[in-house]
DNA sequence: TGATTTATTGAAAATCATTATCACTATCAG
DNA sequence: CTGATAGTGATAATGATTTTCAATAAATCA
């Protein structure tokens, strides 16, 4: 970890583009970082990815990017707003494009295959919002996630 | 990961002892297992550890067990719905008592000092509940957190 | 525009929490 | 009480994430 150029903000992800979010807080635009938003934006808005998926799809598509750039991007773009990072369950971090939607949206995960189903409920984000606010925090990200056995796997265990 | 005498199962937290709990799924009653789960009960109810503190803290007090041991207990616990597991941000895994109340207790944390909060909200299990059960799902767990920058971290930050 | 400053990159080594291995011990069912 | 086998401890192995360091490339400014 470093990430230097500044301290945490609450959010920046209103109207601008990537170099001006980027410069704004002393980092610079570099293709690397520009490759690996557009590919979350070409993916569908909720879908998320860990830095290995990232680097393969990348390389997959000719890119020359290393492991480690992919790493130190992701935590620039959480720290800007522009990524919510996600756990779930396993042992790796997952990223996926943080809109006005995202926080929205939450996550249910079978412990046994792996399969993670999003579902929109509001009425958990404003719990979060008014969690933070009675408590003074500034509310950089909530996330709720399920732990469950899916129907597939419930049916395969018992067979 | 191994934890081989059976599959998953939603939940076994009922009125029994420990030993009869272990047993019935196979597992054993072992002083490791008891000594874990004493110091998990005589700590505050949502206190959560980490597998290395809770080594720390039955190493200080004169015990003699492996961080192995500890890893592997834990595993099982979560498995028999004795322990819940944390995602509190960071790279480690924290662990809690599972009473019928946790489940309706949720975390926020500083992600500057590592400082985390609970608080009850009954509702955002409900939803989980609920979502589970709409989708056909066997509910284990579910965890809501919420990221922030606390009061005195962000009067530090602005100084 | 060109020079200067310094963030960024790539490759490889280093971390560090968690897991697996293996020989030995202890629990539990019969 | 005894055999079958789960559990333990010590240590090696894993694997995701970080750090290091020399080389490169943005941003800034003269």
């Amino acid at each position: 970890m470093m990430i230097e150029p500044n301290q945490p903000l609450p959010r920046t992800n209103s109207g601008s583009d990537l170099k001006t979010v980027l410069n704004k807080e002393g980092f610079r635009l570099t293709s690397q970082r520009q490759k690996i938003l557009e590919l979350f934006r070409d993916i569908a808005l909720d879908h998320h990815l860990s830095a290995e998926e990232i680097h393969h799809q990348l390389v997959a598509q000719g890119e020359k990017i290393s492991i480690s750039t992919i790493y130190r991007a992701l935590h620039v773009m959480v720290r800007l707003g522009l990524l919510q990072e996600l756990e779930l369950a396993e042992d790796r971090k997952y990223y996926e494009l943080s809109t006005p939607f995202t926080s929205h949206h939450h996550h249910l995960v079978c412990v046994q295959c792996g399969a993670v189903q999003e579902f929109e409920e509001v009425s958990i984000s404003d719990v979060g919002v008014g969690e933070t606010q009675t408590r003074g925090f500034v509310l950089l990200n909530s996330q709720f996630t399920i732990y469950g056995v899916c129907p597939l796997c419930q049916s395969r265990l018992r067979s």
